[in-house]
Formats: C-alpha cells, sequence, structure tokens
DNA sequence: CGAACATTTGAACATCTGTTCATATGTTAT
DNA sequence: ATAACATATGAACAGATGTTCAAATGTTCG
C-alpha cells in the first residue's frame, strides 16, 4: 500500500476513454511548440508589445518610451519573441526597426479578445 | 548625467509615432486579463488537458491516467483553467466530470496551430 | 454511522521567468 | 580614429509558477 496512491488505481478510470483520447493526442513535440508559442502572449510587457506593433512597426527606443520601460527591458523581450517568428527586425541606420512578422498575431489576439468580453 | 540613462533620452524617439500609438492602446486591465487568459495556453501540462478535453469530457482521474501524472497534479490545474472560464465542471455521483466551458479554445488552439506549421 | 473512493486543498520546495545593472557591440558623423 | 548614439547581452536577483506530499472534504454504499 505504497505503490501510486496518487493515481486513482483502476476503479474511477473508464479504459475505453482513456485508451481512445490517448490515441488521438498530438505527440509531445507539437504540444510543447503549441505552449511555448502561447507563453510569448502570457506575458503583460511581450503582449504590449505586440499591441504597439499591430498599430506601427517601430524602433526599440520608441517602443521603451510608449510603455515607460527601460529600453533593456523591452530588448530582451523583443529577443525572445523574435526567436519565436512573431515579429522581425530590420536595421535603419544606427536603428532597429522592428515589425510583426505576419498576421498571426492579430488573429490570435482578435480570438483571446472573443473570450473576454462575453 | 544620471537621471534615466535607459530611456534614450530624446533623440531616437519619434514623438508623432509615440503620441499617436500611446493614445490607441487599450488600457492597462484588458492586456492583464488578455495576458493572463494567454498564460493558460502557456503551460504544456494544461495545453494538454485542453486537448484531451476537446477530445471527451472526462473526470480527473481519467485525464491523470492519460497524462502519466498524479491526480493532485491535474487538480490544482483544472482549477486554475476554470478560473479562466475555459472549463467546467459538473458532479457525477463520486467523480467530477470536466468539460470545455465554449468553443474558444478550440479556435485559440487553432489560431496557435496555424502559426506553428508554416 | 463507518469504510472506501474521488477529488480538493495548503504548505513547502525547486524551477522558471522578467527586470535591473553594467558593459559590450555596432552604427554614424566629425 | 574618436565621440555620441542605439541596441544587445550577460550575470544577478526577486518574484511567479508547477509539482509533490500530506491531509481534508465530499460522496456513495453496506
Amino acid at each position: 500500500m505504497a505503490d501510486d496512491m496518487q493515481l486513482c488505481e483502476t476503479q474511477c478510470v473508464h479504459e475505453d476513454i482513456v485508451e481512445k483520447v490517448k490515441k488521438l493526442l498530438p505527440d509531445e513535440e507539437a504540444i510543447y511548440d503549441l505552449a511555448d508559442l502561447f507563453k510569448m502572449f502570457g506575458d503583460t510587457t511581450r503582449m504590449k508589445i505586440m499591441y504597439v506593433l499591430l498599430e506601427s512597426e517601430m524602433c526599440v527606443c520608441d517602443i521603451a518610451e510608449i510603455l515607460g520601460m527601460t529600453q533593456s527591458a523591452i530588448s530582451h523581450q523583443l529577443r525572445i519573441l523574435k526567436s519565436s517568428k512573431l515579429i522581425t527586425s530590420r536595421r535603419e541606420g544606427k536603428s532597429v526597426i522592428y515589425f510583426l512578422a505576419d498576421d498571426h498575431v492579430r488573429s490570435i489576439v482578435n480570438q483571446g479578445m472573443e473570450h473576454i468580453f462575453e
């Protein structure tokens, strides 16, 4: 009586459902990638950055000014956002201009909004 | 020369863009709520739970079995998911059956998938 | 009521995550 | 080349987050 007490032994498990659903699940990696993507939207600072970029492309300094945060903090987050291909950048002289990579940010944010307002 | 070195003084800030975008931003609370919603999708365990529930409603014990995790860990996460109205539950005798509250989970997950596969 | 089962909950712990601070890199103009 | 500016980066620190463990709650059935 100490094997695996936490998992209900067998009583309440509905084997049919469990077996069926186990097969239908996507592989570990796909789920990992999905969670990683949504993590980007799960932080206030990054959410704000994306909202800002929905309006206009911008240099790091502008974003920092708009959000009232340090340039360093923004730069760190931009790096993270870039790594998940949500935003890209190009250099323009001394500045680096950041902008959304595609329309996915807009659609994902909109889906989220729909859930909130109801 | 020590005031706020991190925020670019005034040189690089494009006042016109900054002013315009500042006004367009949603209020702090809306952004906070949105980030909170996406946080739910940003954890592997919760993501798996939602995937499972996309296939079928289920009791806590079944989910724990499918994911190979302790019943306690699942229960904690179910509580969090419930607090953001993504899932609901009903009691059926000794069991508690969990299920998705509406179709938002499906649409949000699908939007995420679209970004990943391209 | 008491025993067995299913789920919930709280505290503790370890890990992950975001910001800060100091410094480095890269670009332009003198 | 040097100075000034814009951005990036690394280490350190603090706070948030997820799992575990132990114990509590709630439900059914004899």
